[in-house]
DNA sequence: TTACAAATGCAACTAAGTTGCATTTGTATT
DNA sequence: AATACAAATGCAACTTAGTTGCATTTGTAA
């Protein structure tokens, strides 16, 4: 994907075409792992507020441009792409070791039936593990 | 489950019956949503001290007395009972209008395969929707 | 080029969770 | 019952994620 290429993203979206939107959109299609405000803030050199950073993050979130993802760090991170919903999961794999965590997008997805009464929006699974890396 | 059955519980994990602990774990039994350190602060009467209580938090967790659960709040919510393992998981139900976190003891165990080169330690699994009292 | 909504930067704030250290307490031993 | 020691508590100070209000700046459409 050419950096040219997402920039309609933004549009399709209507979010203005700001510096630290087309830095972000960049780091995120390149990153294969999912990145923390800190990974982030370090990426792009410190360059913007943490507030900015932070509504931006909300704002892509919303758009479907990125999904958050909750682990037992308590630290949210993010990673390119919509987020998953029923009959289209993909699971997170967090390596207990190195702390990284994968999109799996390939897994088989999963048909939960809930109880009578509840209905479900959608499913986020978590994988705790030792990567390949490890 | 009586009061005194499950002293036995800290004994048999070598941990040392004090108050907050009794108190715990008589909490943990009857309530059937996790717990939040707040709610978990306003059911003690904030009758302890913030680092004593994340202190037991942590000491019981590693006990596999409770497990810890994050959904997308970012605030770590307890529940009685071990650990969702490979083979044995349970779901966690979030509830998106009250945000009640149940445990779903009795959803379908999932097999996951990962890449090779990957291991699997333990599974979770957060479902978003609405709840059946909403 | 103008004009306005949207986005940014700044500063101040809230709240979760942690840590070091002095004091207290549970329990095992005599 | 007294002692003795490790483990647990309380306190205070701290770190860091994430939020909010507001004045200023900037992207875009007219």
């Amino acid at each position: 994907m050419k950096n040219k290429d997402y920039e309609p993203l933004l549009e399709r979206k209507g979010l203005k075409k700001t510096k630290i939107r087309i830095a972000l959109l960049r780091h995120f299609i390149k990153m294969e792992h999912a990145q923390s405000y800190r990974d982030l803030q370090a990426a792009l050199a410190n360059e913007f507020d943490k507030s900015t950073l932070y509504r931006n993050l909300g704002a892509f979130e919303q758009a479907g441009l990125i999904h958050g993802i909750n682990d037992h760090s308590g630290i949210t991170k993010y990673a390119f792409g919509k987020a998953p919903i029923q009959g289209k999961e993909h699971a997170h794999f967090v390596c207990d070791r190195c702390e990284t965590v994968y999109c799996m997008n390939d897994l088989t997805p999963l048909q939960f039936d809930v109880p009578k009464g509840f209905k479900t929006n959608q499913v986020q699974t978590i994988i705790r593990g030792i990567c390949a890396d490890c």
